[in-house]
DNA sequence: AGCGTGATCTTT
DNA sequence: AAGATCACGCTG
């Protein structure tokens, strides 16, 4: 399939947030090792009324990315212990960015189960800090645009509206009533916690 | 249901 | 300088 250029991700935050299921992430690591994966849920951040977006005040040392181009990879750690990684979204200077939240591992299966510590394929990337670790994301991703060599996302049909499933986002404590979580419904690799069907 | 773990942001 | 919070995941 081909590579998704820069005009894919100029489109308004929420759009990119469902357009963006069903999409096949690429990381190629030294050694011709290819890891790729299906993305099948998302959460939209937008800079202003959304007090749950780390860009909500204005920028900071942390949240500059979020200011960056389309198709720029924020990830930030967070808990001690997370990566997370989101795709920039809306025009350079303002600020949005959608989270990734799951994805459905394609290849390069030993190299992220051997990552995450399991084989259970559906524990692989079934969360926002799981599949950072699966494809071994680090803050030395952070700032990163997805039109290189190294880190990709390749074209898919879109999803018929009937396969996708909204809901309020999962974790935060702010703006919870926003219907912002975007998933593919019925998918195994969604993560848990939260509805899956509707 | 409870908690680790450390960066970041807010408040003093 | 100190305190609170955190777009999470694992154990129990």
């Amino acid at each position: 399939m081909k590579r998704l250029e820069k005009q894919f991700y100029e489109q308004p935050t929420l759009e990119l947030a469902e357009q963006l299921l069903g999409k096949i992430f690429v990381r190629m690591l030294p050694g011709n090792i290819r890891l790729t994966a299906r993305i099948v849920e998302t959460e939209a951040y937008l800079g202003q009324d959304d007090e749950a977006c780390h860009a909500w005040r204005g920028k900071t040392a942390r949240n500059q990315i979020m200011f960056r181009a389309p198709g720029t990879m924020y990830v930030y750690f967070t808990y001690g212990c997370h990566y997370l990684l989101n795709i920039v979204s809306e025009p350079e200077e303002s600020a949005g960015a959608v989270l990734v939240r799951a994805m459905e591992p394609l290849e390069g299966l030993a190299f992220m189960e051997g990552q995450r510590g399991t084989s259970s394929l559906t524990n692989l990337m079934s969360g926002p800090g799981k599949l950072a670790q699966a494809l071994a994301l680090d803050s030395r991703c952070n700032g990163k645009d997805l039109f290189g060599d190294e880190f990709f996302l390749e074209n898919a049909p879109p999803l018929p509206a009937s396969m996708i499933g909204t809901s309020t986002r999962v974790g935060i404590s702010k703006s919870r009533e926003l219907p912002w979580r975007k998933f593919m419904i019925n998918n195994p690799h969604v993560s848990k916690g939260k509805v899956t069907r509707m």
